[in-house]
DNA sequence: TGCGCATATAAGTATATGCCTATATACTAA
DNA sequence: TTAGTATATAGGCATATACTTATATGCGCA
């Protein structure tokens, strides 16, 4: 067993759920890395706005990401104060980094937040 | 990063949305420490054997648990030649254990496989 | 062979999910 | 204030999910 905090399977099969769609999985892969956008998410999936921030506003409801107004935008990164936080994090190291979406937004021009 | 082999993105979500079920994460947590049959879920989760039976399937039909008869019963057991073996143990060692539904199960007589 | 127990499958139903379009809200800058 | 950009919400639709009951299959044993 490591010595990481227990979260109850309630908790964890809801945040499951979550990780379970494999957009929302690859946000978050991305999220573990690099702060994001809803306009860059729109980009990166090729997927409507409202699709994305429906996404996002489900994984801010239950406390696993935050938000941070930056301007115009609202940054959205991983909150590290989730009670699954751990599990979490352990799960996305074991996934492959999606450095890629990164570029080609920045080739794009379509960066915006500066992290 | 830690040092265990990468799993798709692909794969994990779709390992992740079973384990998003309350009902199959407590399976998985109980099948970490000892292997069970169906009867035996019924018993612990009081529901239709139908029920447990599609649950069971699918975490088979993705390769995540395999059966194995002995006489009358089906075993089931986490199947370590998954490719997201490593993913799950990580998560399912971060759940309380599930113990007491086997001491119930014992208490109850109604335990089959000897492990 | 035939009965009983364990498990699987089929079919139906209610609810949840993920996407879309249309529209509302919030902030920036002229 | 007004236009433009970013994000959120509402409503609708097609599909997926989880459960149920009824029925089929598979194995062990008398």
């Amino acid at each position: 067993m490591l010595a990481k905090e227990a979260i109850s399977i309630d908790k964890a099969s809801t945040a499951l759920k979550l990780m379970g769609d494999k957009t929302r999985l690859t946000m978050l892969r991305i999220l573990a890395d690099h702060d994001c956008c809803v306009c860059e998410f729109v980009e990166i999936f090729q997927m409507s706005q409202p699709s994305v921030s429906q996404h996002v506003r489900k994984m801010k409801d239950i406390g696993m990401i935050k938000e941070q107004r930056k301007g115009q935008w609202i940054v959205y990164s991983l909150d590290e104060s989730f009670e699954g936080y751990d599990m979490i994090r352990s799960i996305l190291e074991q996934l492959p980094a999606q450095d890629h979406h990164l570029e080609q937004l920045i080739e794009k021009g379509k960066r915006v937040s500066c992290n």
